[in-house]
DNA sequence: GGTTCTTGATTGGGCGACCAATTATCATCG
DNA sequence: CGATGATAATTGGTCGCCCAATCAAGAACC
């Protein structure tokens, strides 16, 4: 059925990507096996030979978001400095810059937030990567807590309304780019985190 | 083609509920006509009788999910005190409660976001609704500034702010019911709101 | 009795899945 | 090294199903 390993995960990647372009461009229930195959300009019978059915290339695509926004958070960290402050700000600044900069991916994972409410495995792969940004931006207040930068929070439930304020602005930023910017944006949630976190107001 | 007036558009607001039911149950991708029908207990031909077509039916359905949260926050209002930081609090909580007490609106309504950037016509009505949203809180936000009760913001943006962390943390309410209620939720949004747009910190 | 409303069968098309046949790949061995 | 055969990869066509939309005919209404 399935093939090996090694060969071609080439394929499947290339499938992948043919996929979240599809949903990008033609929406959820626009997506079909034809135009995926089209796009990825291989056979229709091929998708099949390297994923069990459809759902199973969806699964793959939110994976494939999903880990490409990890990505971008880790590079964000790594460049940044060992200031917790910092660093936040970089880590939210990452997750804004995907709506705006990888619009496909962005759009692609909006349409999946939809469908979750209906597939357990699209749902559990979203969960795994909001507890995963959860325990990040965590240990991150954590460290601003101990070194004195933030008040007392706390830590997962902070995390938790930051990632909201980052979804939420995202959405905004999507529907209504007129009515701001990324760098306005980000210059609200950079605001608001420091309401939100800090010790004292101005 | 369509209905002249009044005699029964009993039966459109029928299948927009069954429609809607339909979307909560088996998301946008799995809706067919045969389902609305069944669901809304009528033939699949009426559905053609009243609704141009598919489409035009999913626009509706998306126009009374707004004009349903429109009705929450309009009564949340007119109940309330007339201190506008109290009447913000409770507009926040009628979104909020939407997102928990009428599920099915919320389901369907964050599946739509996935299909607005395909149809520019669901894109209108939500971009509508939001024009509304933000001139409502904008208008709360000014009085508060005049009042004193908060800081000078660009009432706008502030607005938008809000909007965007009541969509988030719905969401997250959605996705992650386990991580925090509603209680907790609400209690959030005013904890962030009184550092965002109070005068001063505890 | 004419208009409005409703039905359920029909139609043509597009879907996901499947599969037999073909081609490419590559380790093995003469 | 070049031929060979097994296996992996790929194709394009086919299948049955179900979809949205249509329509002629009938029922209900006033």
């Amino acid at each position: 059925m399935s093939p090996k390993v090694g060969v071609a995960p080439l394929r499947r990647e290339q499938i992948v990507r043919a996929t979240i372009r599809c949903l990008a461009r033609d929406g959820y229930a626009g997506l079909t096996m034809k135009k995926v195959a089209r796009t990825a300009g291989v056979s229709q019978g091929i998708l099949h030979y390297y994923f069990a059915d459809k759902r199973a290339i969806l699964v793959a695509a939110l994976a494939a978001v999903t880990a490409d926004l990890d990505r971008r958070v880790a590079t964000a960290q790594a460049r940044g400095s060992r200031e917790p402050r910092t660093r936040l700000r970089a880590l939210i600044t990452a997750c804004l810059r995907l709506a705006v900069e990888e619009r496909e991916f962005w759009i692609v994972f909006v349409e999946f937030w939809g469908e979750m409410m209906h597939d357990r495995r699209l749902r559990a792969i979203n969960a795994a990567l909001y507890e995963r940004m959860r325990r990040q931006i965590g240990t991150l207040i954590a460290q601003g807590i101990r070194a004195g930068t933030f008040r007392r929070v706390d830590r997962l439930q902070a995390a938790a309304v930051i990632l909201a304020l980052v979804d939420g602005v995202s959405l905004q930023l999507t529907f209504d780019p007129k009515a701001f910017g990324i760098a306005t944006a980000v210059q609200f949630c950079e605001d608001a985190l420091t309401r939100f976190l800090g010790k004292e107001a101005s």
